[in-house]
DNA sequence: ATAATATATTCCCATATGGGAATATGTCAA
DNA sequence: TTGACATATTCCCATATGGGAATATATTAT
């Protein structure tokens, strides 16, 4: 089946180092098509081709505003990552635990409130 | 320059569920690549191929026991990918800020001792 | 209508992919 | 040595990739 596609989700559309520095950078607040491309120093083109990336597995959303296009990141699908990651955390530091251990808890009562 | 290999980095590499699901299962103790094959319902090659793909990125370790090979997780090379994420979580939730942060300034310190 | 600006899309290409199937290698036992 | 078992490698192929370059679309101002 070859590989998945970047578009298939949020693992593989990060899986790029310039979507990552894309998410990282509109963590800060939204930005514009243009700003990005100051700001990661990308040609235009690459730049929205890469946001079409995020667009389609929904970790970014567009708003219009004139001729511009407003990017904004949305964090909630990295989540997932984040708490497969977390059940390997207890592997890499012992020191921590209870903490950690305490913290998934927690968050595991959050999502149902 | 055309997409990353898998092997490029931890990204890249667990960007492929059945390596994500290799991973899970190693999180629970080693194993060799029979074991794997029967816990995972794959070909003996693909389960190969996959954890060849899994040691270049350095996130199993291979050992000999006679005719058998024996993976391991290393999960440190995973722990990376968590760290960027935990600069979103505040993002997707706000009730555990404190704790987080708290939980992050920890971690830093861990890591020099 | 025309021009200017902002963004998106298309066409190009070399390259790696994951799975299937077949085969090669390695290791032990008799 | 021969065979049995465990694992790795090779060959096949359809498919998507990211960047460059060029062009298309959308929006506003004049």
């Amino acid at each position: 089946m070859a590989r998945l596609p970047t578009t298939a989700d949020a693992y593989n559309a990060i899986a790029e180092p310039q979507r990552r520095k894309i998410i990282s950078v509109l963590a800060d607040g939204e930005k514009s098509v243009g700003e990005l491309v100051e700001v990661l120093e990308l040609n235009q083109p690459q730049i929205s081709k890469h946001l079409k990336v995020l667009k389609e597995v929904d970790l970014v959303i567009m708003r219009k505003d004139g001729k511009q296009r407003i990017y904004s990141l949305n964090a909630d699908n990295l989540k997932p990552i984040y708490d497969w990651l977390s059940d390997f955390a207890h592997l890499w530091t012992e020191r921590f635990d209870r903490l950690e251990s305490y913290l998934a808890t927690l968050k595991k009562e959050g999502r149902n409130e």
